[in-house]
RNA sequence: CGGGGCGUGGCGCAGCCCGGUAGCGCGCCUGCUUUGGGAGCAGGAUGCCGGAGGUUCAAAUCCUCUCGCCCCGACCA
């Protein structure tokens, strides 16, 4: 069915702008979504889109948690520059390789032909590793944490909202290390704080694991990462950790003096999330309202709207002036616009807004207001005097909520399969994460996403002891993997 | 980058086949009446028909090129 006709087979009465059924599209009803909630809009230029102000501000109270995250163990915030000289990114072979075909190059300074062309970066290793090797001499200087938010480009094929964008903002980590142990500890440590920080504060459930030889960053040793399901059943990328072992040490001659007297080079990691989290937000939690915002990153955590008669309204305003009283720990926002009720809640929906007390001469008369949950549809009269106290509880419960529905949906979709023959079978039937045997060797990966078009997302920290044959050629298997569609 | 679909007031669409004054619904503005799940009536504004070339007396409509979005395949946070 095409977007013109689920959006027509729409009959909501008065309808402005109509979400496509997320059940017939979730493409389309995910750029409606984000769209219409404006979270973000397209610009003239292909894969460069506008984050607005309420897509802004979700991002702001991410990053703020997420940067909590990285503080507390031990990083500090750091800038350094969007640009790279050519000659700076190509001493790292693999790592030009693997970036390649999406560096955007400056040529031109004004009128000027540059005499060596500048990368704008797609990510930041090269320009860090080269500083790096001066800051560093002594393992006194060790290690060394460093964070930045930046934003990067890589110039993308094929561009979406928030998943695939060709320039994005994101946080980069960057550290050294003394030993090999110390850096491996340091990349598990962060996806950790991956893992807290997207189950915890964005309220989505993600598998830890180790990526797979053709899956891993260009120049790492090992990739980690954290992949969350989403709710047309593909898998997401939410995150990745680096052990980057001394590779870029040798390259941009990161070395140090160790306690022994000998000079080695040092051990690094980088980790990295993006503003792609937005869209993981969206497409966990979303539903066919729309958004679904988990409190703790809500923007506006409370939606207070008054009805209003003619009457009553001066006694209903200085009432809701009073509820708002008891709200000044929450994001709060007041819709006293004179749009009708009705259209108020849909948009506060439509925008995930996670509570909405409804204030009106009904409510006035008991002392109450009536508080409705965006992730469940309760609705139930509060009063005022319990206010603070119940808010507070159910934001909570929302959080959770929110969280055990994408758990429970995640368990749903997630299978476990013996051959190829019933992985195809099982990813027709119903998309999702399938565990299956696997051998390691990249043929067998390949000859999977030949046939089934899904890849491993990751092999998974919990692995089983008996693994079984491999699912493509029957040899004994080293790995559980888990296969997917993905993003 | 290959295959398919789509670009027409802010949004959703009709008109295109078969060239001849650009339409509908919603939104927007003004006024009045309203307001517990997307309000009603009356009046009003808003279009280089995605962009550039071409064919023609005449192009939203035909032709060529281009840009963008969506979907399906090859590469990636």
């Amino acid at each position: 069915m095409s977007k013109q006709d689920s959006k027509n087979s729409k009959d909501r009465k008065g309808a402005v702008e109509v979400l496509t059924d997320i059940n017939e599209d979730f493409s389309a009803w995910y750029v409606d979504v984000v769209r219409q909630a404006k979270l973000a809009d397209y610009t003239s230029l292909k894969g460069c889109m506008v984050i607005r102000p309420y897509g802004f501000a979700l991002w702001e109270n991410m990053r703020a948690r997420l940067d909590g995250r990285i503080k507390e163990t031990g990083h500090v915030n750091a800038y350094f520059p969007l640009f790279i000289p050519e000659s700076l990114l190509q001493k790292e072979a693999d790592h030009v390789e693997g970036f390649a075909p999406e560096v955007a190059w400056v040529t031109h300074g004004g009128n000027k032909e540059l005499e060596e062309r500048v990368c704008v970066r797609p990510t930041s290793e090269a320009v860090i590793g080269s500083i790096y090797s001066k800051w560093i001499q002594s393992y006194r200087d060790l290690p060394l944490l460093i964070n930045q938010w930046a934003n990067v480009v890589r110039w993308e094929k094929v561009t979406r909202l928030f998943l695939r964008t060709t320039e994005f903002l994101w946080q980069e980590g960057h550290t050294c290390h003394r030993t090999e142990q110390e850096a491996l500890n340091e990349s598990l440590k962060m996806l950790e704080v991956y893992e807290r920080f997207y189950e915890e504060d964005l309220a989505i459930p993600v598998l830890k694991g180790l990526k797979s030889e053709s899956e891993k960053f260009a120049g790492a040793r090992s990739t980690f990462c954290v992949e969350a399901l989403m709710r047309d059943g593909k898998a997401l990328q939410a995150g990745t950790t680096h052990d980057l072992g001394q590779h870029f040490a040798k390259v941009f001659d990161i070395k140090f003096l160790d306690e022994d007297e000998t000079e080695k080079y040092v051990w690094q990691t980088s980790w990295g999330v993006s503003t792609r989290s937005v869209g993981a937000l969206v497409m966990t939690h979303g539903d066919a309202r729309g958004l679904r915002l988990p409190p703790k990153v809500a923007p506006t955590q409370i939606v207070v709207v008054p009805i209003l008669f003619d009457k009553t309204r001066d006694e209903t305003l200085h009432y809701c002036a009073y509820v708002l009283e008891c709200l000044d720990d929450y994001r709060v926002e007041f819709d006293d616009s004179d749009k009708t009720p009705g259209w108020k809640f849909a948009e506060a929906e439509l925008r995930g807004v996670p509570l909405r007390l409804e204030v009106g001469p009904r409510d006035m008369k008991n002392d109450q207001v009536t508080m409705v949950r965006r992730d469940t549809g309760e609705k139930r009269p509060v009063l005022v005097e319990d206010l603070d106290r119940i808010v507070e509880e159910t934001l909570e419960d929302i959080q959770r909520e929110l969280y055990d529905q994408a758990l429970a949906f995640r368990e749903e979709r997630t299978r476990r399969v013996k051959t190829l023959d019933e992985l195809a079978a099982g990813l027709d039937e119903l998309r999702g994460l399938y565990h299956a045997p696997w051998c390691g060797s990249e043929e067998c990966e390949a000859a999977v996403k030949e046939r089934t078009k899904a890849t491993i997302r990751c092999l998974p920290f919990d692995q089983p002891e008996e693994k079984g044959a491999c699912l493509a050629c029957g040899e004994n298997a080293k790995w559980d993997a888990v296969f997917a569609r993905a993003y």
